[in-house]
DNA sequence: TAAGCTACAGAACGATCGTTCTGCTGTCAA
DNA sequence: TTGACAGCAGAACGATCGTTCTGTAGCTTA
């Protein structure tokens, strides 16, 4: 009422969209998008996805299909709780935008994921079955925790050296220290980490 | 030679099918189809596509628009250490099809993300400064892991009972457990977690 | 050597797509 | 009170889509 639309577009649509997204992975026709938005006429679906590709929410592929563009994947982080009651969506432009994937990932070619087996790193907050970020390189600085190849398995843990060898240490006083015999096999130091709990 | 191909478009058809899915998060016309995989008539781009969808790896929304289906995004997450010494990049290129928003996002318009601060939930895993990934909804279920506003400021949470009243209990024994005055304003529930080590 | 299958090509067709244009309604500043 | 503009609806149109049908070249089996 008191605050008329304006622009207002943006938010409500967008949020359709990207459910709509998640849930099929492809962007619709305008004739959808009129029946997912509650427009009637192509011609101001047109419009409102000239914005959203202006405002770098879509794009197109050289195949003139629509499809996500560099912003699309933004989510917002929620920092302080200042309006306490509402996260009103619709004014929740109260930013910082961040993509996990952007946030986790720096070298793409060289990052890959590892599922965590066991308890062994409890103590560093890494428990069975989160996926560990992992940029791969041969080498690490002792302090580091690394994804390491031991018996042909992938392991995580701590890099230490011990009398000028390196070993592998838990963060968990019931799991032994690993003193690989021969070279110790890195394969990538930990970058981060992902845990779904839901 | 030996083998013919029987069924053999599967593989190659499909690696660049994904391919042209991570780079452009749509799934081509036929015509592209067609030019993508060196297929002359769309007939046979129709006839592939018919068995990639029999096959689990293409699907269609209600729209009859092509997306894809749910063994696409088979992960080639690096589970064994198979081939010990190279992870070679000319063949794990054909990384990460699956963004790790999808791992952890299911309703992007609900999801947010939320800074931990303090250690109070360190026995759960959780350390200061991961983010926590909430599906926003204003209640949730005992022993769920909650987000919520106190004192105008988020904290997380397990979310507990004690004679009638919800109370929100710490993962650390250094800390007390937090008994609202009034009602308890749940901002909503953690989905998951993301941490930068480096 | 005839029959049968797979792997394509090419043309034709109706359905659907995105574009464009015209027009209505409500708001707001001049 | 009158433009000017934003937000939509609706119809018309050519381009493109996926489907279908017909045809053919190469291999296999009997």
């Amino acid at each position: 009422m008191a605050l008329k639309n304006q622009q207002a577009l943006d938010p409500a649509y967008l949020e359709k969209l990207q459910d709509y997204y998640a849930e099929h992975k492809v962007i619709p026709s305008y004739s959808v998008l009129a029946t997912l938005w509650g427009i009637s006429a192509k011609s101001w679906v047109a419009e409102c996805v000239r914005r959203f590709e202006e405002a770098g929410y879509l794009d197109w592929t050289p195949d003139r299909q629509l499809k996500p563009g560099a912003r699309f994947f933004e989510r917002r982080l929620a920092h302080d709780a200042v309006q306490a009651g509402l996260p009103n969506p619709a004014l929740s432009d109260g930013y910082d935008l961040v993509t996990i994937d952007d946030y986790l990932i720096r070298v793409p070619s060289k990052t890959s994921l590892v599922r965590v087996k066991g308890e062994s790193m409890i103590d560093a907050g890494i428990h069975d079955g989160d996926l560990i970020v992992v940029e791969q390189q041969p080498n690490a600085n002792v302090g580091e925790i690394v994804v390491a190849i031991v018996d042909n398995e992938f392991t995580v843990k701590y890099l230490d050296r011990e009398k000028g060898t390196f070993v592998l240490k838990p963060a968990n006083k019931a799991f032994p220290v690993i003193r690989p015999k021969g070279r110790l096999e890195i394969f990538g130091v930990m970058a981060g980490l992902v845990r779904r709990t839901r």
